[in-house]
DNA sequence: CCATTTACTTATCATTTGATAACAATCATA
DNA sequence: TATGATTGTTATCAAATGATAAGTAAATGG
């Protein structure tokens, strides 16, 4: 295979990830949040505790408006915010108890979606995705 | 590896592939048309000749929106609208041969930096990242 | 032929998101 | 200590997107 028909591959590979990501998260979040800021609660669930400079860099959001959606989420309770006591220019943001409340209950949709999806899957199907996972996690997708 | 554990590691895997996806893509479309609008032009140039009603439900933007984004497409000689001689109330939807020009140059962009992400990899590298590939198509991103 | 359904369009409005400028506070350092 | 860089905020505006209601035209099926 060559490097270009391997590109196409991987075209129509994504394509799927996405379309297969959007089946597993639609209508999972809280309509109390738009998809923003839901992204950015996503993303606070697993790498907290974050700055709002991180959630701008790996979100691709600008700083005034990750302060903004920051703000409307701390104002909903569903972050918190904890200042450095070293560089008091930093903050660091952590879910509240109701955000973990939230997340906990949006992440249980979305696994119960991809457990029925492995439903017929046997033990050597899901080892085969597990190497697979991993090989494309570090020679690709890094 | 349990189940658990493995919708871990999938959520982790999809994390890195929108975050790959987007550094490959960023920048590379033309500034001229909006986001969704390339999702839709992208969709298009995978998938011509596609209805109106295709597009809405494959995106997931309501007939309305995509009647009104295929107008403004259309507008800027993007895409054609042929309809259907034996259902006069369907249409395909065609990249134009600018649309096409438009898009080869952004795949273009986009496979270059494919290539590079790949320049250091062995040909069996290659092969088994096609493997990998096809498993997770085939038994989990179907 | 008439009622219903399908495919698409137009118009309109509210919300979300993106972009920019101006600012405050703290830190680093020359 | 003065200067410049970093971190985050506020305010404001335009553009993009989403949602809904109403309508046209053609097909389908009794």
């Amino acid at each position: 295979m060559d490097k270009k028909a391997l590109f196409e591959k991987m075209v129509t590979f994504t394509t799927s990830v996405h379309q297969v990501t959007h089946e597993l998260t639609q209508n999972a979040k809280s309509d109390s949040i738009t998809p923003v800021q839901y992204k950015i609660l996503e993303y606070i669930t697993v790498s907290q505790p974050v700055t709002p400079s991180e959630i701008s860099d790996c979100q691709h959001i600008s700083m005034p408006n990750t302060s903004r959606e920051l703000k409307k989420l701390s104002e909903k309770n569903l972050i918190e915010k904890i200042s450095d006591s070293v560089d008091r220019r930093k903050q660091y943001i952590r879910l509240s108890k109701e955000g973990e409340m939230m997340m906990n209950d949006t992440f249980a949709i979305v696994e119960s979606r991809f457990q029925s999806r492995l439903q017929h899957a046997s033990n050597e199907d899901l080892a085969e995705i597990a190497r697979a996972l991993d090989i494309l996690q570090t020679k690709l997708f890094y």
